[in-house]
DNA sequence: AAACTCTACACCTCAGACAAGTTGGGTTCG
DNA sequence: CGAACCCAACTTGTCTGAGGTGTAGAGTTT
């Protein structure tokens, strides 16, 4: 299970090798982890590091230890913020990561949008279209029509997630546009409109893709 | 300030009475802790012992140790909660927006997967057909399996909301076991050979279309 | 004044030794 | 036979000393 480590402190590292195997079920909730100097064998750092590890881990709630009697998982659930994760992360894993919610909830719309969500799609979709002075501005009316995309897929999840990545994308992108404005503005504008006929038309198939297309195209212009 | 009970691991009272320093206001937020062997020395404990102390204080947000410069104050207290939204939800939506970023990643797997990669999968996926009596054994492997997929993808973000939802996932996989069993298991664990085999061959269509025919077969399962 | 080099000092990691606590099996005693 | 005891083999806890790695600032050069 040692997935390609190599940032940052050994302890730090084997902390997440533990706790990956510990979110994956390796060891439920109360029992007994192997030894220290098994664990750190296993691993394949020294014990004081895999002490340090499991210390950290016990910091965050998540392991507990018992002199003469060995270390337990006391909880799988973790005590990172979101929004921390988010900003410690590249902008462009956030965006990949928005692909895959996008693209989902575009082809879960085709199925689920009720009158109602096409409407309010539309809507969003022709204050795109008007014009916008700022960068900021448009920012804003971009993100409303994917946001209402992804509602109309009806999953609280997806949405919820979607929510969440919202402040990320839109510093950067605001940020993207003062540094190299939309050069083919009808374009971009008619692959988002193909995307709400796809969702009105009842195809999930091109509107995962439609989406997926355009947020790709995002991608690679950021790079 | 005179020292209280001593009670339990020299560590643990090392990291109270740092704490209590803190909020005392010895150290600014922001501001460098003394060197560890001076620390050590003025607490009265070994060098090693207090790196544990600060370790645990690391885990909760409230110290973080640079190398080659020193120790800081980042936070005084600690709060947060993420998993009380999936909590909330049905286990359906959980499985659908699981199903997005699976697939996601199933696709960048097999562009990114490093040959370390491929072996923790396989490792993983001999693990899983071992032979498990327990419905919680067969849900720790086959997590265990998924979410080396997902960490082949390198993107933190997927592998981070993967990890959110593994508990409550795993909790409603475990509940399907038992009422129905899994009925062609030979089947079962092809389809898992599948994937990777897609993700080894560096073919991401294949890889996203295998990943969501299985997740999507499980949930019509439970539907 | 700006850029570069170097050194002192910080944390990081390891290995080994011993202390302290727990557990479970064997033994002894009632 | 059963209960209490004892002990040996684990476990985690602590300390020490030795190197390694990275940072920041003083000093030097341009």
């Amino acid at each position: 299970m040692a997935s390609a480590v190599q940032h940052g402190r050994l302890a730090a590292q084997a902390a997440e090798v533990l706790l990956g195997r510990i979110r994956a079920g390796e060891w439920a909730l109360g029992h007994k982890l192997p030894g220290e100097t098994t664990l750190a064998l296993e691993i394949g750092v020294g014990r004081s590091t895999l002490r340090e590890a499991i210390r950290e881990l016990a910091g965050q709630g998540v392991l507990e230890s018992r002199q003469g009697s060995g270390v337990f998982v006391m909880s799988t659930d973790i005590a990172e913020d979101w929004d921390v994760v988010l900003r410690r992360v590249s902008v462009a894993s956030v965006l990949e990561a928005r692909v895959a919610i996008e693209a989902e909830a575009a082809a879960l719309a085709a199925h689920r949008r009720t009158p109602s969500d096409l409407r309010a799609m539309r809507r969003a979709l022709a204050r795109r279209s008007g014009s916008h002075h700022t960068a900021e501005e448009f920012a804003g009316v971009d993100m409303a029509l994917h946001r209402e995309v992804v509602a109309a897929s009806h999953n609280e999840v997806l949405l919820e997630l979607f929510d969440g990545f919202v402040p990320r994308v839109r510093e950067a992108m605001i940020e993207m546009l003062k540094l190299r404005p939309i050069h083919d503005y009808e374009a971009d504008q008619a692959a988002h409109s193909a995307l709400v006929e796809a969702i009105a038309k009842r195809n999930p198939a091109a509107a995962a893709e439609r989406s997926r297309a355009h947020l790709t195209g995002a991608h690679r212009a950021l790079s």
